[in-house]
DNA sequence: GTTTTCATGTAACCCGTTACATGATTCA
DNA sequence: TGAATCATGTAACGGGTTACATGAAAAC
């Protein structure tokens, strides 16, 4: 039925990734821990997480049942259901990570997969940085033009939102810059931290 | 049947307080004046400006028929349609403007209210620019509690990716406040630009 | 023993998009 | 005359939210 796709899949798979959880655990996680985004709510995340086991990305498992573990065997037992996430899972997620194309979600997509880092090759975060950086500089080229072409006829007011939009927008580049070479310095010296693909017990 | 607020109307009602336009222009418009937002389509637009014409805000007149006024006049003619804002939409366009209330579509709201200052009072400027400094000085806070309960057991990269965000909400509260300052400067100077409420006929 | 918090879900709605269909006007 | 662009619209979908309903466990 449902089909799903968007950010809350991406972003569940992500947090199960690192280990299983329940729904209600898996919202807070994604209002805390990914902090930075929007609070995703009871309406949207069980439905999208029903969906994700129909397909296979993840498995329902009994959660710790509390105690009485012969009181009540098949009644209405509706129990803390905890998600797993299941190899094809890891590989839907690995595919949502490296996705660099340009329907992507924007800003949040990058977020998500930012957020996401710390479980990633450095080859993948690369190429998420380097992606973003040449979208954020699509984004400036479409906005000095369209700045260019009616600049005359603007207030004031417009022409300082264009110009604040666009330092912001610059600014964000620079920021990218900074961690992209930090990256490839890190690659450079191949230092002993951040070994490539930490638990990868899939392939 | 369509019950329609967002943005899109608010967006629209402020074109069109401009000057009236029929929906082809509008649309381009917005993708070019208040350039910095999203590209909106003819799918959602078309359709909003139905239910505005039903609910009074907008009222449509007859386009210039192009050339021949006596060739068809009553067949299939579907000219242009230009919609025009009507007093009540004009007293709406007020409303939506002042609303600093949390429900107010967080960043776009504010994107659209701002584009508009050139058509509005000082008064209703402040209020805007200081609503939406508080309410990021609230998402600043937010963040900071967030982050101090939950910095021990995060990566570097996702304490990165907070600290980058809250420089970027410090960035445009620094920016409001300067905004801010030179809007009260224009107030105590009372300078001969920029009249209180330019061609307002409607009182 | 009652209130809070944990925990899971459903139905209706919302605001927008995509893809499609239609036809008039302008320009090469 | 045929292609581009102007101009208006509709149907189906999409990815979420709100509000609601339910019940068990923990805290007071």
């Amino acid at each position: 039925m449902g089909r799903r796709s968007g950010i809350l899949e991406f972003a569940v798979l992500g947090l199960l990734r690192e280990s299983p959880m329940h729904g209600y655990e898996l919202r807070k996680r994604l209002n805390t821990s990914l902090g930075v985004f929007r609070a995703f709510s009871y309406g949207s995340l069980y439905p999208c997480l029903k969906t994700l086991v129909q397909r296979g990305w993840l498995a329902e498992e009994p959660g710790d049942e509390p105690e009485d573990s012969l009181a009540a065997p098949l009644a209405g037992r509706r129990a803390k259901i905890v998600y797993r996430l299941t190899a094809e899972g890891k590989e839907r997620f690995e595919e949502l990570l490296s996705q660099t194309g340009p329907d992507t979600w924007e800003d949040e997509g990058f977020g998500v997969r930012f957020a996401f880092f710390g479980q990633t090759s450095r080859d993948v975060r690369m190429r998420v940085l380097e992606g973003r950086r040449s979208r954020l500089e699509e984004r400036l080229a479409k906005m000095r033009t369209a700045l260019a072409r009616t600049r005359e006829r603007l207030d004031d007011y417009t022409l300082e939102l264009q110009r604040h939009g666009m330092e912001s927008v610059e600014r964000e580049v620079r920021w990218l810059n900074e961690l992209i070479e930090s990256e490839r310095a890190g690659r450079d010296q191949h230092r002993g931290q951040t070994p490539p693909d930490p638990s990868d017990d899939t392939a």
